[in-house]
DNA sequence: TACTAATTGCC
DNA sequence: GCAATTAGT
């Protein structure tokens, strides 16, 4: 008589440093990787460019998988039920998982476990996808932290738990053809030239950086047109690589070279916002529909749809925002500085609900996370807890200057405006006719005119920032949560 | 006078 | 982070 132990992979697609696949490689005879497309209530399925990649991503661990004798099995669905059939199907023993944060997944998951208790199965969860969990850490008063500085001096002084090595293998199976009912989109292509998948190339990315490219971070990272950035981002959302490996190595790597540990030492600041990130998701409830600060539920947002669409489009007539946006399109990636600006242009220039961004974000990104996607927009939009200033409003033109001053990410994503000078590359609304002419560029016809006066729009953004402050000081008669009150910032069309 | 650098207010 | 203001050359 085997046994049979399912190993339910989510965000882990890797065989290294999980804890979920080795325990069922050490409990059963036969092991089941499981991987659902899960259409339950409170799980919020991938965006079409995270899709894409996970499909690919899935063929790889298949095969990866298969070296190790486990066969991956892809089905679609509603997990408990799927988990359900399997074990009626098989004789199953076990069903281990590695966890995940967001409230609806966390209510998924422990009703899928009281069900396999119930059913007198072995079941355990693991920590595999965060640096340390979310309630292993908290501020002296025993509260979640909301600010990031003093979770990253906590965090840093914590042991991260060492990665585990990959499994044994089995016997070698054939590799089984998966996800037969994945359609490539028609702009798989375009995208497919930007990236490897897999956990193979995330470790090799990795080392790359580590090898080569760090150094320069600290003060390569903000300009968009340079490869200072880590390129790790896709390989982590899909767990192809795990932060604690990234630690780890990230840690070894200063030991061993310590000119480069303060290079180091700010990266993995960064992969620590990602877990502050999932702090604030597991503690704050859903981060990507309600504001951290309550106030922001009164915010006046605009509704404004052609300049949502001129936004996503990267018709903006603003070019640094076009160019980032453009950049999001064809590759499904977008320079970190850049996602900051396009995100302040939405939220403060054109005071369109950061939802609507972090959505289009979501859709459109191959490494949108449950947890830093809505994080990073509510930090930008000044709704999360420690979030950029109310008045910290990026001007696309100084930015594009000091970041972009030679104009070669500007003019890679918006070609329309190569020829002209880096003088009024960012600004073409206020070159000269002449200027405008010998590029070829005629405002309006070539490329747009810039959709919001961004004079006017700041002090637009500062006025709805004021509205809100003299609402949430104002006598609390509307408790009605939700609802903006009568005669309070909701109607300021400003 | 013309420019830059430093300072400060901004719900 | 921006922009208006002030101080400095």
């Amino acid at each position: 008589m085997t046994s049979t132990t399912i190993a339910w992979l989510r965000n882990d697609l890797r065989l290294t440093d999980n804890p979920a696949l080795s325990a069922a490689m050490r409990a059963g005879t036969r092991v089941i990787a499981l991987y659902v497309h899960e259409t339950a209530h409170g799980v919020r399925p991938p965006g079409a460019a995270a899709r894409w990649w996970l499909h690919h991503s899935l063929q790889t661990l298949e095969r990866d998988l298969a070296a190790l004798g486990v066969e991956l099995t892809v089905r679609t669905g509603e997990p408990g039920g799927i988990i359900a059939d399997l074990v009626r199907d098989n004789t199953v023993a076990a069903v281990f998982w590695n966890r995940r944060y967001a409230p609806g997944e966390v209510l998924v998951d422990a009703a899928i476990k009281t069900w396999l208790i119930n059913q007198g199965l072995a079941t355990q969860s693991f920590g595999a996808n965060v640096l340390i969990e979310p309630w292993d850490i908290a501020t002296g008063q025993g509260q979640p932290y909301s600010v990031f500085t003093p979770f990253w001096k906590s965090l840093k002084q914590r042991a991260i738990a060492l990665p585990l090595q990959q499994p044994s293998a089995r016997l070698p199976r054939q590799p089984q053809p998966v996800d037969t009912d994945y359609r490539e989109p028609c702009w798989a292509a375009k995208l497919g030239g930007h990236w490897y998948f897999g956990e193979v190339a995330a470790q090799r990315t990795l080392a790359d950086f580590l090898d080569h490219r760090v150094t320069n971070y600290p003060q390569g990272r903000d300009f968009p047109d340079s490869d200072a950035s880590s390129g790790l981002s896709p390989h982590l959302r899909f767990g192809e690589i795990s932060p604690r490996q990234i630690w780890h190595t990230a840690t070894m790597a200063a030991q061993m070279a310590p000119e480069k540990a303060a290079a180091i030492d700010k990266f993995l600041s960064e992969l620590a916002w990602r877990d502050f990130s999932y702090h604030q998701l597991y503690h704050r409830g859903d981060i990507a529909t309600e504001p951290m600060q309550p106030k922001y539920g009164n915010m006046a947002w605009r509704e404004a749809d052609d300049e949502f669409a001129a936004w996503t489009s990267g018709m903006t007539g603003l070019p640094i925002i076009d160019a980032g946006m453009r950049e999001l399109w064809e590759t499904g990636s977008m320079h970190n500085r850049v996602r900051i600006l396009v995100a302040s242009l939405l939220t403060k220039n054109l005071l369109i609900d950061w939802r609507r961004g972090e959505q289009w974000f979501w859709d459109c990104l191959v490494d949108s996370d449950r947890a830093s996607n809505p994080a990073s927009w509510q930090w930008v939009a000044g709704s999360g807890l420690d979030a950029a200033p109310y008045f910290r409003i990026f001007n696309p033109v100084t930015q594009g200057s000091r970041f972009d001053a030679a104009g070669g990410y500007v003019r890679r994503w918006v070609p329309e405006l190569a020829a002209l000078p880096d003088q009024w590359l960012h600004n073409p609304w206020e070159a000269p006719q002449q200027a405008l002419a010998a590029a070829g560029v005629r405002l309006g016809v070539t490329y747009p005119a810039p959709i919001v006066d961004l004079k006017a729009s700041r002090v637009r953004a500062l006025e709805a920032a004021a509205a809100l402050q003299r609402n949430d000081l104002a006598p609390k008669r509307a408790s009605r949560i939700g609802i903006a009150p009568a005669g309070g910032g909701a109607e300021s069309s400003a």
